[in-house]
DNA sequence: TCCAAAGTGTAGCCTTGGCTACAAATCGCT
DNA sequence: AGCGATTTGTAGCCAAGGCTACACTTTGGA
């Protein structure tokens, strides 16, 4: 699943014991953070697929498998099982021959989606970084983007 | 494979016929974006691996299976797995019961990685990212910053 | 109207990266 | 030296996310 708004982000660090650093971090800490990240990383595709199924509605107005798997660059197949798990998860419904469709709840993933989207490659231009290096590692970097890490950046281009 | 300096990153916008824009990419550029990024997920366990034994074996000393895992919060089952892979990779060599140490190619890797994870924490850090959350989101993002992204940061650390 | 092209769906295969359970080897302490 | 605890390895399971091949709808143009 991918709820809206989940715990809190990031805890307070909690071992304010550093004894003088640049060492490894604790092990429970460690172990924390590269699991959080297999999280996030498990919800990427279908992050990105909302985004997408989103723009091509708001776009063309169709959003069928072929459209989807191509501007994903994967076969049609690929994208008919990944919509197949779009469905279980409740984000889209779609009937056969009939194009696919965002549910409330696949709205609203794609809407934050989207913004995340901008807000970082926006971040990424700010600090120099090419347009299409942007674009690119953008699509990427995303997906492990905090709440705590995306208003950081938002405050950030505001105040420069 | 990873291999330690692939083709330029990011060759030139290509179509500088923009009619206006604010609309999708160009299918075939988004499917390129999508397939790069795909790309550089694949390689993110192994840049993980690379970059904690090499730590585990300048702190410490030994780069045990368990250790591994613990570190990871895996099962040692899957860190075992895992490190064939690397051995097949040619990123480690390890021997039963003698612990993991790396290559040539592996020392290679794991530098690399790791000069590119504090980068981005830096960066991270220099736009107003919280510590803990900057450390959190750095293990995910850190995969897909290409050569011309982190070149970007680094002078833009400088230059701060 | 009807038939070929385009789109869709299904089946079957593969690899990766998780897991648990169990068996074997090694280590460390008395 | 021996034995229990730790570490390591193996087997077997699963889901996700790729693929190709093939069969079935649907659609649109002659
Ligand atoms: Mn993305
Ligand atoms: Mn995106
Ligand atoms: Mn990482
Ligand atoms: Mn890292």
């Amino acid at each position: 699943m991918i709820s809206p708004r989940p715990q809190p982000d990031h805890p307070q660090p909690d071992h304010p014991e550093s004894d003088h650093n640049d060492a490894m971090p604790e092990e429970p800490t460690q172990a924390r953070r590269f699991g959080k990240a297999r999280t996030a990383q498990a919800s990427a595709l279908l992050e990105d697929y909302a985004e997408l199924i989103a723009d091509l509605l708001a776009s063309g107005g169709e959003a069928r498998p072929t459209d989807i798997a191509r501007r994903l660059g994967v076969s049609h197949a690929t994208a008919i099982k990944t919509i197949a798990r779009l469905k279980r998860e409740g984000l889209v419904t779609a009937r056969p021959y009939r194009g696919v469709f965002l549910t409330e709840a696949g709205e609203a993933l794609a809407g934050r989606v989207k913004a995340r989207h901008l807000v970082v490659v926006e971040l990424l231009r700010a600090v120099g970084v090419p347009s299409e290096a942007a674009e690119q590692d953008a699509e990427g970097m995303e997906h492990h983007v905090s709440d705590t890490t995306l208003a950081a950046f938002s405050r950030f281009l505001k105040a420069r």
